[in-house]
DNA sequence: CAATAGATCATCT
DNA sequence: GATGATCTATTGC
């Protein structure tokens, strides 16, 4: 089937339909082409875990933007994180994309995690997968219903999601946030086992 | 297998 | 000046 990108209304809702709806959803940037296994909804100031939760800044003016775009942002001084923006202009919100199956473009991302044999172990984790996607920051804001970087329909549906807390949070670590196809190998393992077995 | 250390810097107080 | 939506390597049981 063809690859058309979501359009933005596809985001112009609460970031926990988003984080659920983008489960089994390709992630495209130029050749390369993933699908998502895992995410976490971030939510605006009532939640302490969310960047957006102390309101605007510089770099959270993203996530209070239109839907529909990329926020990425550097972590430990050392990992980019990317996130796609929900809720209609002017409220935050916004979706962590957590890990994914690699479909296309597999020898690129290869290229890019040295060292990483296992096909499962390319985009386990919001660190890697930039890596292997060649995801940074230069992306921050990007339209992600036009260009080179857009996310797209897939054509399987056919799997149970899974819902866990969120991982690595120290505030408001109890919500049940995370989301993620079960059963798939592709999905970080880490901490944060499911509340629902 | 579980726990921990260290790398490293943009952001906000 | 402290903190953090992480990852990898290493140590310990």
């Amino acid at each position: 089937m063809t690859c058309r990108a979501l359009e933005r209304s596809f985001y112009a809702r609460p970031a926990i339909e988003v984080a659920r709806a983008l489960l089994g959803k390709i992630l495209v940037h130029g050749p390369a082409r993933a699908r998502i296994v895992e995410t976490e909804a971030y939510l605006g100031l009532t939640d302490a875990a969310a960047h957006a939760s102390r309101g605007r800044t510089p770099r959270t003016e993203v996530i209070f933007g239109p839907p529909g775009h990329a926020y990425v942002y550097l972590i430990y001084g050392m990992y980019e994180c990317l996130n796609v923006v929900a809720e209609p202009e002017g409220q935050a919100g916004c979706v962590l994309i957590r890990a994914l199956e690699p479909l296309k473009g597999i020898e690129s991302m290869r290229r890019r995690r040295s060292g990483i044999d296992r096909i499962e172990q390319l985009a386990n984790g919001p660190g890697k997968l930039t890596l292997a996607m060649g995801i940074t920051r230069k992306h921050n804001g990007a339209d992600l219903t036009r260009g080179p970087l857009t996310v797209c329909g897939g054509c399987e549906n056919d799997f149970e999601i899974g819902v866990s807390r969120r991982i690595g949070i120290t505030k408001n670590p109890d919500l049940p946030l995370r989301f993620f196809v079960a059963g798939s190998p592709f999905v970080s393992r880490s901490v944060g086992r499911p509340l629902v077995p």
